[in-house]
Order: C-alpha cells, then sequence, then structure tokens
RNA sequence: GGAGUGGUAGUUCAGUUGGUUAGAAUACCUGCCUGUCACGCAGGGGGUCGCGGGUUCGAGUCCCGUCCACUCCGCCA
C-alpha cells in the first residue's frame, strides 16, 4: 500500500522519506537534471532527479508521458525563486532516491494537460484516458459526494435501502423497453426495469414503510444531452405520508445535499406552482425561474381584429394567443429576429410577429411592426400596459392551438433567457403541483396518464372520474430545478377499485390489465396501505450540480446518440449458437426464392 | 422518422474561384541547454482529406448517396 498521494504532499512532510506512485504527467530535461510532474486522483508532485544518482537518472530519462512510476525520495523545500504557485505542491519536491518504472505507456491519443475540447466520440472510445482527466475525475467524485449524502440523509431518516430484480416484467404504456430473451422459456423475454415503480409500490404492500434505492433504469428510447439509455435513479417510496409530508422531506433532503455539496442555501420553503399556472405563464411545466421573462395571455384582445392569425386563435377553444416581453429587445437586427422565428418554426409555429416599443410615449408612432396597422389603438395600448412594456422594449406574439404557443414561446423565453444574459446565477427550484391525471392522445384517440397509471387522482369518487377524465388533477408532484425536471413522484392508487377504474380509462382491458398488472391488483386486496413517493434523476442533478452540459459528462462509461459505446464496440453480433440456445430465429441472410 | 452543424496529421484547426509536392499549432522522435514547471533552441518523421459514386483535363473544394459524432423536433407512462 502507498504511503502518500502525490496531490497530498507538503510542508508538513518536509525531511521525511514517501513512497509515491502515479503517471508520468510531464517530463522535463534541463541541465542535467529531470523534472518529472507525478500525478495520481489527488493532484500533482514535481519529482527530481539529479545525476549524482546515476542508476536512478539513467531510468528516469527513459520515462515518458503516461508511464506508470513508483519513486521513493525524500521531501524537501524547493530551492528559492523556483517555487509554483500554479500547483497545489508547489512549495515542495521530491528528492528522487529510487524509481521503478511499473508500466510503459504509448503517448496518450489526447492531451490530458491541456484543456482543448476533444471530439467526444474519441474521449469515449478512450474513456479510460479521458477520465484521468482533472475534471472528469471531480465531477466523478462530485458524484460521489452526492451519493453518499443522500444515502445518508435517508439512512437516517429511517428509509431502508433495497434492492429490486433488473429482468422484469415488461409492462405497456411509458417508454420502448429493452428486452433480454429467456432461455429456460423459449420465445419470452424479460424486461429491464424503465424504473422499480411496481415493486416499490409493493414493498410498502410488503409493510417496509420508508424504501429507497439508488438505481439502474432503462429506456429504449432516443437520446438527447440530458437523456441516456441507461440512467441511475434516487428511487423512493413510503407508506402514510401524504403529498405535504413527502414534499418537505425531500426538500430537506435537497437543502442538506447542496449545503453539503456545493454550500448553497437553497430556499425553504420551496415555491409551489400548479401545473396550469406554470404553463400560463412560462409555457412549460418546468420553468426556469432564474430567466425574467414572461408569457403574458392577450387572446382576450384579439377575438375580433381584423388578422385572422390573431382572431383565428383567439376565438378557437384550444387556441391561445400570447405575448412575450424582452427588456431591451428593440436592439435585435432583422436577422436576429428572422433566426429566432426560425427557431420557434421548429416547435410548430407558423410565424413570430413582434413589436418594437422606440418611443412609449409617442403611440403607435413610437412603435416599430409588421402587425400593428390590423390592431386597434385601443388593444394596442392595452397589450403595452398588460405586458408592462417600456422604451426599447421588444414584445414577440404567438397565435395558434395553444400546445404550439405554449412549446414555441415556452422554448423562445429560454433561448432569449440565455442570448440576452438574462439567467440569473442562482438555484431556483420549485414544486409544480395539480397535473392532470390524463391528457388526450389524439392519434391514439384515448386518454394516456400524464403521470403514470398508478397515480392517484385527487378525487375518491369513482364515478366523477369516470364522468369527465379531462377534468380529474392527479395527487403528483415535480421537482423542477432551474429548468430542469430534477423529480417527480405522486401519492399511489391505494384501492383495487380505483386502480381498476383507471385503466378501464386508459383503454386497458380488464384481460390485459390481469395479464400485465395481475399481481398488483391481488396485491392491493390484502391490505395495502396508503402510499406515494418520488424518484430523483441521479445524473441530472450531478450534471447541474457540477456544471456540465451533458448527462454523459457525469457518467464514467455512457453511450453516443445512437445507443452504442465507442469503447466496447457495443451492441454486436451475437453468434447463431447463442441465438438458437435462446430461442430466437435467425433472419434470413440470403433472399429467399 | 425529421431538421441543423460537423468529419483534413495522434489532437485542435486553417485550406481562397476547382489548379504546383495539402499547411499551422501542439503532440511524438533525435540532438543541444546546470532549476525547469505552457521551458527554450536546432533538426526529423507523421495524411485513404469519413466512405462510395459522379461532374471535370484536374476534386479536400462542386453534385448525389451513405456512415459516424453532436444539438434539437418527434419519442421519453
Amino acid at each position: 500500500m502507498r504511503s502518500h498521494y502525490c496531490g497530498h504532499l507538503n510542508e508538513s512532510l518536509l525531511g521525511q522519506d514517501v513512497e509515491l506512485c502515479g503517471w508520468v504527467h510531464r517530463r522535463r530535461d534541463h541541465g542535467g537534471v529531470i523534472f518529472v510532474d507525478l500525478r495520481d486522483r489527488e493532484g500533482l508532485v514535481q519529482v527530481v532527479f539529479d545525476p549524482e544518482n546515476p542508476e536512478t537518472f539513467m531510468t528516469a530519462e527513459r520515462v515518458r508521458s503516461e508511464y506508470v512510476l513508483r519513486i521513493k525520495g525524500t521531501v524537501r523545500h524547493r530551492p528559492a525563486g523556483t517555487e509554483n504557485p500554479n500547483m497545489a505542491t508547489g512549495q515542495v519536491e521530491i528528492a528522487c532516491q529510487s524509481l521503478e518504472i511499473l508500466n510503459r505507456a504509448e503517448p496518450p491519443p489526447f492531451s490530458i494537460i491541456d484543456e482543448i475540447e476533444v471530439n467526444e466520440e474519441t474521449r469515449l472510445r478512450f474513456r479510460y484516458i479521458d477520465l484521468r482527466r482533472p475534471q472528469m475525475l471531480q465531477r466523478l467524485r462530485l458524484r460521489a459526494h452526492v451519493t453518499r449524502t443522500l444515502r445518508g440523509f435517508l439512512d437516517a431518516q429511517g428509509f431502508l435501502d433495497v434492492e429490486t430484480p433488473i429482468l422484469t416484467k415488461s409492462t405497456p404504456e411509458g417508454a420502448r423497453d429493452y428486452l433480454v430473451p429467456s432461455r429456460t422459456h423459449p420465445g419470452e423475454f424479460f424486461a429491464l426495469p424503465q424504473s422499480p415503480q411496481l415493486f416499490k409500490q409493493l414493498l410498502m404492500m410488503g409493510g417496509l414503510d420508508r424504501y429507497y434505492q439508488i438505481v439502474r433504469c432503462f429506456r429504449d428510447e432516443d437520446l438527447r444531452a440530458d437523456r441516456q439509455p441507461e440512467f441511475t435513479q434516487i428511487d423512493i417510496e413510503t407508506s402514510f405520508m401524504d403529498e405535504d409530508q413527502i414534499m418537505n422531506l425531500k426538500e430537506d433532503m435537497l437543502r442538506e445535499l447542496f449545503a453539503e455539496v456545493l454550500g448553497v442555501a437553497l430556499p425553504k420553503p420551496f415555491p409551489r406552482m400548479t401545473y396550469a399556472e406554470a404553463i400560463a405563464r412560462f409555457g412549460v411545466d418546468k420553468p426556469d425561474l432564474r430567466i425574467p421573462l414572461e408569457l403574458v395571455d392577450i387572446g382576450d384582445l384579439m377575438k375580433s381584429v381584423d388578422f385572422k392569425v390573431f382572431s383565428g386563435a383567439a376565438n378557437d377553444p384550444k387556441g391561445r394567443v400570447a405575448a412575450l416581453r424582452l427588456p431591451g429587445g428593440s436592439s435585435l437586427s432583422r436577422k436576429e429576429i428572422d433566426d429566432y422565428t426560425q427557431f420557434v418554426a421548429i416547435y410548430g409555429a407558423k410565424g413570430l410577429a413582434y413589436v418594437k416599443v422606440n418611443d412609449r410615449a409617442a403611440g403607435r408612432e413610437g412603435l416599430q411592426s409588421p402587425i400593428l396597422k390590423f390592431i386597434p389603438d385601443d388593444v394596442v395600448e392595452t397589450i403595452l400596459a398588460r405586458t408592462g412594456a417600456e422604451n426599447n422594449d421588444l414584445i414577440f406574439f404567438g397565435a395558434d392551438k395553444a400546445t404550439v404557443v405554449n412549446e414555441s414561446l415556452g422554448a423562445l423565453r429560454i433561448k432569449l433567457g440565455h442570448d440576452r444574459g438574462l439567467v440569473e446565477r442562482e438555484w431556483r427550484p420549485l414544486w409544480v403541483v395539480d397535473f392532470p391525471m390524463f391528457e388526450w392522445d389524439e392519434k391514439g384517440n384515448r386518454w394516456s396518464a400524464l403521470h403514470h397509471p398508478f397515480t392517484a387522482p385527487t378525487v375518491n369518487d369513482i364515478e366523477q372520474l369516470e364522468a369527465n377524465p379531462g377534468a380529474a388533477l392527479s395527487r403528483a408532484y415535480d421537482m423542477v430545478l432551474n429548468g430542469t425536471e430534477a423529480g417527480g413522484g405522486s401519492i399511489r392508487i391505494h384501492r383495487p377499485e380505483m386502480q381498476a377504474a383507471v385503466f378501464r380509462i386508459l383503454g386497458i382491458a380488464e384481460e390485459e390489465a390481469r395479464d400485465k398488472f395481475g399481481f398488483l391488483l391481488d396485491a392491493l386486496t390484502y391490505g395495502c396501505p396508503p402510499h406515494g413517493g418520488i424518484a430523483f434523476g441521479l445524473d441530472r442533478l450531478v450534471m447541474l450540480m457540477s456544471g456540465a452540459q451533458s448527462i454523459r459528462d457525469v457518467m464514467a462509461f455512457p453511450k453516443t446518440q445512437t445507443a452504442a459505446c465507442p469503447l466496447t464496440s457495443a451492441p454486436s453480433p451475437v453468434g447463431d449458437a447463442h441465438l438458437r440456445e435462446l430461442g430466437i430465429r435467425l433472419r434470413a441472410t440470403t433472399t429467399a426464392a
């Protein structure tokens, strides 16, 4: 076992003999002396080889970058004037007495020293080298600090860490499953869990009462900067607690986490906002409260204007007309506005109307806009007043189906916030509550669960729920942090009749419900306690806390956008014999006659 | 499934209107340098311009297709 880390050497060890292991960060020769910066996970220390120890010196001449060394030597002060203030260990150096090359190394494919942004595929192919870079190491250490702190909190609160199966049962709805063929049941498949949702509910039925697990989840959907096919949840479930108790407890958890890991004091309590308010003011159900821009409804003003884009949306029960004021936005160039128009087109917006407010006092003369001629003076004045417009502002307008207006202006709001440097440098958590229970799926022509099918509605009356599913609210809550969904949960259904009713509304036939969830329905009949819980996305949380731009940067071995691993070349073909054993029919490789 | 950006030396990049033997920095190798630490100096090696096809006297450059990476839409109960 090594006696010291390189990065821990300091003046308290002056004169002592130490043994160090590490990588050659850099070798320099000068004036008959060899300097080696030796690196381990704690940092760098400079090792000095002088010719008075010829055997060691000659060995040192052979070392190259990334060679792995074990050295023994004496800690001493650097000569006056040669201290390196850029190095944590820059006051001391090691006078080397013995040197052992534990392994040689090819020159690394990219620099560990320079902070040049290397192509991500190359980084992933050589991830073991990428991980040597201080920033990656620091992120993994932060991640470990986060899980350690969370475990400490949950253990102290009496939560029990229980593992649930990875090989489990495929469930309908939700994301696409990753499937695993069963050898012993030819033609049948396990699914990897999208989350341990049903198992944690079964643990409540098993009397566990407070459960948590830091657990891998799998979803076979397309990837994003914040979405990987396998990711980690902090999964939590409790019995007998209501939503306020759960939210309060989880707030405490997050506050302790941020205080411990980042030294940041999160607000107490977190603000709460209904889903409806979030959509109305920010267009999205996970608002980034750091951006001081809001959507303002103006549909009531537009019902009879002589401009069909606006009046049509204003008179459509599913439409919305909204304004978004950008302070100081009148300086935007025509090209910038065109670019924003292109940007909102991604979300289905057919255009992006705007008004530049050059001189508020000058009335219509002080405004500049391609659409103003369609709108009466009093309406213009009301819009300016309602949005709080001031000189040099710009107001964007969205008019379309409400979903299009919400998504496009919601996304534009975030983009403007970043482009114009309006994002506050703060942590702004909030709870979003009162989600609709169901949303109408136009394509499938049916109701689908906004959260998941085990979420309890706010009403207890089944007839009332079935009479008007679209009006029902759920007992779900999302924790949003700086515009990212950090976690989400709900109180679950614990009455078998209610669970059956929700399945009915979702169009899951009784037979199918029996087949897929019979075990859950049975369990509900044997004394299921009221229960609920929450799951946090660990990767996203660590991404936010570390300032990383991608979830991949806080995972040791992430996958690329096509869900492949450049390091191991997974996925890869398997042999025919292997497939036959699994009862999988081979796809014909030659064209049939 | 769709939109966008990119792919040239180990790495990060430049490469003009299509025109000589495709460059720079850095890394690597050799030598020099008595305290360097982004050391310095001199020299050297290193290229299937992602892949395939086309246009052309001539393609890194233009066209078509394709693969890969990244960002986003759809998708993600």
